[in-house]
DNA sequence: CATTTGTTTAACCAAATGGTTAAACTCTAT
DNA sequence: ATAGAGTTTAACCATTTGGTTAAACAAATG
């Protein structure tokens, strides 16, 4: 048996990845052809295949690898042993991280969210973890009553919190158009929320 | 010639539009089939096709449709000569409205914005009008300078903004599913955010 | 050199899907 | 009553697409 194909077999199937990675979110799980994939890899569909029994494994082994990179991260971040407002502050500068090397991702798993979200509960969240949030919506609460930050419902400073780390990321086409911005403008902007965003959250709350 | 017909033909064509709307907003636009539009609105495929030529001339009629709805109503508050704290309530409040009436939208939009932002640019801003964010940016600009408000990006407000009130609808599954909310409970809480989002930016940005 | 794995080429198949067609039936306005 | 619009039925066609197959080639390992 040879051994050292290994290097090119990863090889191969890294630059598939990559690809398919491309194509799915660009053009969704339905969207994608796979002769595009092959296209995108610079192969062909028969090793295509060859590496990938079908599209919906394919598909699969990107997601759930991605998937598996976020999800616990959060719930980490959620239930840290850490002041609120510094747990917003780690919060929102780690996602961000995540996020600008994986920017295909909250509109991966928003879209497949939204086409069937039992089956992504099944798919996913139960084989990595499902975001809970209670340990954090816990501490806002008793901010609240300690009266340390102001009276805020703890969904909607969730709701708040992760609309602003994340929508720009799904937004982007949309915020670039707008407000005009080049690639680098674009990701300058969303370095500086690293900054602003807690400021903004903190300026908010904080008595 | 026949002319009563119309009400019926209108009717018809209304519950197709409806169907239409339904279908493409959960499989999007390449995952929808003409099949399914039509059992959904409980006709055949025959009686589909002479009424809608095509899927794309089908899929365009909705989304001009909507489309003409959303941005123009942007821009007439982005414009509007109200002081930045009412314009910014009337802003949330007003999207909130629109979005609950069309709840499909955002994804809509975003979703070929995501997949081909040119022809969209061309498509639909081109013949309704793209947002026009500059007057509010600069009001915010002279705000800032006048020493009204905290020292804040106008960009980055506004990603907060246009972030907090549209992507609790964009993400609505995965709310619904992390902070385990019935239909009720998620609706209740986006109303209340007619009035908790505007509060909670004006918390952060005033003096 | 021979064997194995990776890769291409090119043809092919079956299923799904968008779209068409023609004939017949229904209803209603005139 | 009749003509035209709305609608159904059902068969049909062309194309796209996911996926397969077989033969041949490349490269490297043993």
């Amino acid at each position: 048996m040879v051994k050292n194909k290994k290097t090119d077999q990863i090889g191969t199937e890294a630059t598939i990845l990559a690809a398919a990675r491309k194509v799915f979110t660009r053009k969704g799980m339905a969207g994608a052809r796979m002769q595009d994939i092959a296209d995108e890899a610079g192969i062909n569909k028969a090793l295509l295949h060859y590496y990938f029994k079908d599209k919906e494994k394919l598909f699969d082994t990107i997601f759930m690898a991605e998937a598996a990179l976020f999800f616990p991260r959060l719930n980490i971040i959620f239930d840290a042993d850490l002041p609120l407002f510094e747990k917003i502050e780690k919060f929102v500068d780690e996602y961000i991280d995540v996020m600008l090397q994986h920017p295909y991702m909250p509109w991966f798993i928003l879209n497949e969210l939204n086409q069937d979200a039992d089956n992504f509960l099944k798919k996913v969240w139960a084989k990595t973890a499902m975001p809970k949030p209670i340990k954090l919506l816990q501490q806002i609460d008793a901010e609240v009553k300690k009266g340390t930050i102001r009276k805020v419902d703890p969904n909607q400073l969730m709701l708040n919190l992760l609309s602003m780390t994340i929508f720009p990321f799904v937004g982007k086409p949309m915020f670039q158009l707008t407000l005009r911005l080049s690639e680098k403008q674009f990701t300058a902007l969303i370095n500086e929320r690293r900054k602003s965003v807690p400021q903004f959250i903190i300026d908010s709350i904080k008595k």
